[in-house]
DNA sequence: AAGGTCAAATGGTAAGACCAATATCTTGTG
DNA sequence: CACAAGATATTGGTCTTACCATTTGACCTT
């Protein structure tokens, strides 16, 4: 009756590593894990065994299966950092300021150990972000601008490999992209300041690339002042012009 | 990608079964589940899909399996540990480490802008809680310590006037103390180490209260770092123990 | 080009077999 | 008779194979 020492059971085992997958960025959230049938042979391990451990990880809700459809992986992690800071963006703009100067230090930081630690992959992985970066600031499409910024620091994020640095910094930045969609237009409204975004970004890029973690810092600082400089002009720009249009349609702009 | 309705998983069904029988006392805390075979007839499904559903059970820390002996209804019914985070602080000790280093970053720009920014109802906070975690160092509540700490940081955290920056050093520290007094049982085996943590503490403490902003990130880095250390320390004698299970799970974390 | 149909892909379930650890019974020894 | 060592049965752990149900997407028809 007494608890004895538990053998190791290998669901377990499976369990732990896609967790561990999960973690490292190499399985995000909204990815679909591999058909079970591979993921099985891969693993070395029967369907059943791996089905027992994808049991497991959906009574916590991490990954998510779909009869015919494949099997998810949620954003259980994610959700338990941003969703307390969510409504709480929108409800005080404020926290937009701290939001930029946490994200100046992070950043920072991820900019700095990425420039140290970053394997091969990673730098491929850099490489690809950076172009898809560029071909994005290119158009005028500002959805495909913002997920191209989010991927290109996300990536950096990874690079630092620290699980920490990573989520947070795609978290964080999602956050403030959302935000600055919902409450102003968008800040393309400064035409030179596409320009400038790119520079600043090849600063960090190229920062990292040559392995020189100072530099990388002050790259990635220097891109956050930036863009705290930019939004907070725009604000005012804008809080301006609401104010004169305030008047006019109050309880419609309010949806 | 968004959540379609749901079919029924028999798996699903199953363990609602066998959790409602252990909510309503047919099964109480200590009892043997029938074998599986058997279960599984009774219940009318294969055994397999009983076992998924076991599982789940056992990952919510209902049931307890043990190979050649039985299957047995948990005593603690009211652990409901749904925070992904704290299970994976678990099961990937190597996130300890990132933890460690992501708080080094964070306690010292707490510490750091709590000298630059603290108000005089902020000083009175620390002066307080500093008090308190004296108090308690000296007696060997262990628990007690361990609020007085969190407290302490906390109040640094808030005292940096940054909202993340508050939220995020009191719930990180939180989880690593739930976290070291799940695994380990606490670190006061350092009998030393008590003595060196207050002095850490005032230090911290005094560059914050004299306004002296780089002395204060120091002092932090310095506490995190001693922490890092001795808990390093503290794992490498337990690790010992566990060494026959490490090697079974080697083949899978080397993917 | 739009829409419908069907086959492939993929998760869900079932059955049977064997292995490994445990529990229980049997047996032999003192 | 008591008790320990071994043999046997029980039971969870894993694998293999097969088939079903749903979804997806490509191909075909209109």
């Amino acid at each position: 009756m007494p608890n004895k020492v538990q053998v190791p059971r290998i669901s377990d085992a499976i369990a732990a590593t896609l967790e561990r997958r999960i973690l490292e960025g190499s399985l995000r959230p909204g990815d679909r894990l591999p058909p079970e049938r591979e993921l099985a042979v891969d693993l070395g391990v029967s369907r059943p065994s791996l089905r027992e451990a994808i049991q497991k990880l959906a009574s916590k809700g991490m990954v998510q299966s779909r009869q015919g459809g494949g099997t998810y992986v949620t954003d259980a992690l994610e959700t338990s950092f941003s969703d307390p800071w969510q409504d709480m963006m929108g409800k005080h703009p404020n926290l937009r300021e701290d939001m930029l100067e946490f994200r100046r230090m992070l950043e920072g930081q991820a900019a700095e150990w990425a420039a140290e630690r970053a394997t091969d992959a990673d730098l491929r992985r850099l490489d690809q972000t950076f172009a898809t970066l560029r071909a994005a600031f290119d158009s005028d499409d500002t959805e495909r601008r913002s997920e191209a910024d989010i991927a290109f620091h996300q990536a950096i994020g990874d690079a630092a490999h620290n699980v920490l640095i990573g989520h947070l910094s795609g978290a964080l930045l999602r956050l403030m992209h959302d935000n600055i969609r919902l409450n102003l237009g968008e800040l393309k409204s400064v035409p030179a300041a596409s320009r400038l975004l790119m520079t600043q970004h090849e600063a960090i890029y190229r920062a990292v690339r040559e392995n020189k973690p100072q530099a990388a810092r002050a790259a990635a600082e220097t891109h956050i002042d930036f863009v705290r400089e930019t939004l907070a002009q725009t604000l005012r720009s804008v809080a301006r012009r609401e104010t004169a249009e305030r008047r006019l349609n109050t309880e419609f702009t309010t949806s």
